[in-house]
DNA sequence: GTCTATACCGCGATAGAC
DNA sequence: GTCTATCGCGGTATAGAC
């Protein structure tokens, strides 16, 4: 008896249908391309994309590879999707720190990007761990790592601009600096659980700290 | 107890003959065991383990994939021996620090660590870059990633102790501390060059002085 | 130490039924 | 949305000549 077209029942003439907005998975399998590239993409963390055949993520799913390309034209349609995810956070991420601390000292603003990084990095951390390990043997990773030079292009000068404010320490060039900063930041993917008992708020406040005050007590 | 053929023959003979020690390739071709290893691993770091055929490193050394395996077994013999070399040069390094500073303050000991994990890191750059990019797809790839385990709680023990001995900053949790400092000795690998401008006393004192002093002028 | 030739397998991707 | 079946390519690895 429920049927799912009631609530669109009345109007004369509902030219537009069913249409179920968000579709939900049913019987067993119905996966939707959201779906598919979740997991697509926590395979690729664990094993690499190389070394992941569309066959183990088949088998992952619980479906064929056939089943695969109804979701996604190719293995690597999966990767730019999944690396699209990861740029376009840091993009924004990036541009709203830069916006939201525009006429402070750039030490302060530094600091804000710091932790603005780490945010995002745990928000889309699968995504951004993928990107991370882009080592550009296409193309399509050439395109993506070019995006995310761009970025860090970003990010060195602001650590450039702070070096020049004098709020910085001045004895190691801004450019290493810029790599020891971002590496330490990009290295929480190696290890970081945002299930886990430590929150980001918690993260990020324990890397700047130890960036900016050091180690020392 | 070593025994190498003629090396334990006519103990009073200098019965070392021709043996070229070193041997130099000749005519154009003639590779020996630890070139193509070099070159191997280089291959590695650029592409990845697994988007390196064999035939690309046949290619890379201009001969035929066939001649890589009179050289080695297999192509994960060829990445087990590179692995073997970066954690033997890490077990060595961190056993070496630990040793010579003995009974000074967990603070200096793990001041001198770091630096001597940039050393070694530096010395063996091909070799550990690869080990850092190991994901455990195989039995041998697990075996490399529990041995760098061992070596990565050696470390913690001795962020741990320094905390202890009340040296380092309390508000962040040890385990966390120990990340976030071989996160970023780790990153070098992602950007740093041998034969660059920037000497290996440079960086480590560069990456030394961020660590415990701060970024803070 | 390198070559040619080849075995065998799993890969990404497609066609077409249900 | 998934299936079975299949194609063609390139992968690792081996045999045996030079």
């Amino acid at each position: 008896m429920p049927d799912v077209d009631a609530a669109t029942a009345v109007p004369a003439a509902p030219a537009v249908p069913p249409v179920p907005a968000v579709r939900r998975p049913r019987g067993r399998p119905g996966y939707d391309q959201d779906t598919v590239l979740r997991r697509a993409i926590d395979l690729f963390n664990r094993q690499g994309y190389d070394a992941t055949s569309i066959n183990d993520l088949a088998v992952d799913l619980g479906i064929t590879k056939s089943a695969i390309y109804h979701h996604f034209e190719s293995k690597e349609a999966i990767l730019a999707a999944a690396l699209d995810e990861a740029l376009d956070g840091l993009d924004a991420a990036v541009a709203a720190a830069a916006d939201a601390t525009r006429d402070e000292p750039a030490y302060d603003r530094l600091r804000a990007t710091v932790e603005a990084a780490v945010h995002i990095l745990v928000a889309h951390l699968p995504a951004v761990t993928l990107l991370l390990r882009v080592r550009g043997n296409s193309p399509l990773e050439q395109a993506a790592l070019d995006r995310r030079r761009h970025i860090d292009e970003q990010l060195a000068t602001v650590v450039k601009r702070a070096v020049d404010e004098g709020d910085l320490r001045d004895d190691v060039d801004p450019e290493v600096i810029s790599r020891l900063v971002f590496g330490m930041v990009n290295s929480l993917v190696d290890w970081y659980h945002p299930d886990g008992p430590i929150s980001s708020e918690t993260l990020a406040a324990a890397v700047a700290g130890v960036l900016f005050q050091g180690l020392h007590r």
